[in-house]
DNA sequence: TATTGTTATACTCTATAACTATA
DNA sequence: TATAGTTATAGAGTATAACAATA
């Protein structure tokens, strides 16, 4: 598998051996975008995941554990640690759903709220800057394409 | 950003509340791809991080174990458990850099070009059953977005 | 003095099984 | 019988510091 450089007229081709490896460059990009984002969060003590879950909790749609856990490809008992971390920092609450009572919904506290509008700022902000080479328009499409790519 | 505040509109956009958020898409993708290449690979006792150190190996561009650390955004001593693992079933081979006695150049073994051979098929066809709603197309295009996000 | 590979260590993340309480 | 949340545990992945050999 010769990748020699012959006068490259398919763009640029650099990005090593692996750069058709669709894989690779999603585990890559991955990497790159959850260590700018982790970094971004420390000031907030929040990492990713518990971002993602406050994240949840704030958007209004009162998902159950087993929703979140769903969504954000996880086990439900992973969800079960994040939401006690939460639940601990009196950012989000478990409120039981008078319909099921097994199940918990996750919602949003005043004060979760108010570090969730925080975070999304400092989010944001991170994505821009790791993704700077993209305009905007092609991160709309890059989103785009990863949603389907993500929700098969 | 302006996807932030999409809470109102739930039902426009599929992929939940979410849906705008690279950080997030791109992890969700990296997971199913992840899951999915672990799940071909396993009937050949690999992974997708041995893979990857296999496939760079196999590539012949002789890659230092630094520069295979670099490239897999890894720590140098995560790669000295990968390349110990690959070598302990002959599939690589650390050989000694003439110019500089301190540097390990990872070699392919002919063992391993052969799983290699195998595993990439495995991986393709993973890949594409993985993202099977994708057109060719769009998967190159993704894939060339994806090489920005991921060499910035 | 700086760098490569290595060891050691701790922490986070992922995956599985089993238990409880409800349905 | 099946499902939601929980607990426990083990394994994989990630991150940091320190050390020996070499540059």
């Amino acid at each position: 598998m010769s990748t020699q450089d012959t006068a490259g007229r398919s763009g640029t081709l650099d990005g090593g051996p692996l750069a058709g490896d669709l894989s690779f460059l999603l585990a890559r990009a991955n990497a790159l975008a959850a260590a700018a984002t982790n970094a971004a969060l420390a000031e907030l003590e929040l990492r990713v995941r518990p971002y993602a879950v406050l994240a949840l909790a704030a958007s209004g749609t009162r998902m159950t554990q087993r929703e979140i856990a769903e969504y954000l490809r996880l086990d439900p008992s992973q969800v079960v640690a994040l939401v006690d971390g939460l639940q601990r920092r009196d950012l989000v609450a478990r409120e039981p759903d008078p319909r099921d009572r097994r199940t918990n919904v996750v919602a949003i506290t005043p004060a979760g709220a108010e570090l969730h509008a925080r975070a999304a700022l400092l989010v944001a902000q991170a994505e821009r800057t790791a993704h700077g080479d993209l305009t905007a328009t092609e991160r709309e499409s890059l989103a785009d394409l990863l949603r389907r790519a993500a929700f098969p």
